[in-house]
DNA sequence: CCATGTGAATGTTTTCACAGCT
DNA sequence: AGCTGTGAAAACATTCACATGG
């Protein structure tokens, strides 16, 4: 991860209104590797996996892949495994990847480009449809499609789009106001690339993509020996 | 976030040899939030800070706070809380970040540039001092000082500059190949933005950067009401 | 006979709450 | 008087192990 811990975790799922149990946001963080694992699967042509081989392939036990599909239902068969189209489709479904997600991107240095123009996003149910930057050279510019806006229209152009997902590549200096403003217009969920903390009202999530605090964690575990720079 | 879980986490800090007490993985991983910051309050001329303080800027409680630093030491004056410089240099040693730590980096599309030119790596004890790619276009060229160099020579180098970090911003295809060649020249410790899990030894660790299942895993709290698209 | 789904057991992490030091 | 450091409790997460059903 990457992403530091200290996500902001939404305390309830307000997602369906019934008295619906609470399931952990680590569940709900492992979900998207098992959809991808069994997309993988399933073009590979594979129709069916047991949750020991599912397990294996992810890295995580099978025990902790069965309790975690049963916080949803029973999607398997006993004695034979899982379908793995069918088991795809479900999650993608709980996780609402069942549909294309508009996203709006701010900041455009180097990262917020190379951002602009991930050809991933698309295929995994999210579409940048806006790009806002600080008014200067970059404003005016068209970057992969898209003409790039000044941050004027920031909250405004997430209203009228009715965006609900922000990412935010700027300096840290403006993260903050930025998420503001994002918030303001209705967004719900932020992917902060920038290093600092945002505060965020409870209904918002965050996830950081921090990857100086990824490294910054693993030299700890580094053995003795060589040096160097 | 963003980064998913699911990382090798070395089940012992082989960091020292006697019966030290084993550390909460987890810990480690705040620890780098704890020393930004510490250090963002010191260059603000805030020389003392007590665990409430401390967790209200990062949003945590203070209690974890205190029992985090307790796995290490006793650095706290009861009564009037830490000195942030003293607190900031202590944690960065634990994590040895007191050094400059040479960096491999394998993978030169939009990402892997945008790492190539950040900022950000130096000042936070990471050098990128070698640039890997397939043999093609971009083998030969300079990026920030630095030339291209085919992936052939990759284990190689590794060992000649006792490189012990990589990151991997391939195609997931060659992700898993590039970590077997980066271990194989002695690298602990990857960060990994490639979309796949990573299989490698106990004595590597492995954090993965992965901002589609960071979208993915959000869109599950995004509540009712506003399509579009 | 195989593999799911799940109670119960275990292990891990967080939080409480306060004794003790400055 | 204020805040740390930490036992003990509580909350949370993982794993065991097996009854159950295809």
């Amino acid at each position: 991860m990457g992403g530091v811990l200290l996500e902001s975790t939404p305390a309830s799922a307000l997602f369906d209104s019934n008295a619906q149990q609470q399931i952990p946001d680590i569940v709900i963080r492992r979900l998207p590797i098992y959809v991808r694992t069994l997309r993988a699967l399933t073009d590979a042509g594979i129709r069916s996996v047991s949750s020991e081989e599912l397990a294996d392939l992810i890295g995580v036990t099978a025990a902790q892949i069965r309790r975690d599909l049963s916080y949803f239902g029973k999607f398997g068969k006993q004695g034979k495994g899982y379908d793995t189209h069918f088991l795809a489709q479900t999650i993608s479904h709980i996780l609402r990847l069942d549909r294309q997600w508009p996203v709006a991107l701010v900041g455009l240095g180097n990262l917020g480009r190379a951002i602009a123009n991930y050809r991933g996003f698309t295929p995994s149910s999210f579409s940048i449809v806006a790009i806002f930057d600080r008014g200067s050279r970059n404003v005016g510019n068209v970057v992969n499609g898209l003409e790039i806006l000044n941050d004027d229209h920031l909250t405004n152009t997430i209203i009228r789009e009715r965006i609900r997902i922000g990412i935010i590549a700027t300096p840290k200096t403006y993260a903050q106001e930025i998420a503001d403003r994002m918030i303001a217009g209705g967004v719900e969920a932020i992917l902060n690339y920038a290093p600092t903390i945002l505060r965020v009202p409870e209904k918002v999530t965050v996830r950081e993509i921090d990857p100086v605090s990824a490294l910054q964690s693993m030299t700890y575990y580094i053995s003795e020996r060589g040096a160097s720079s």
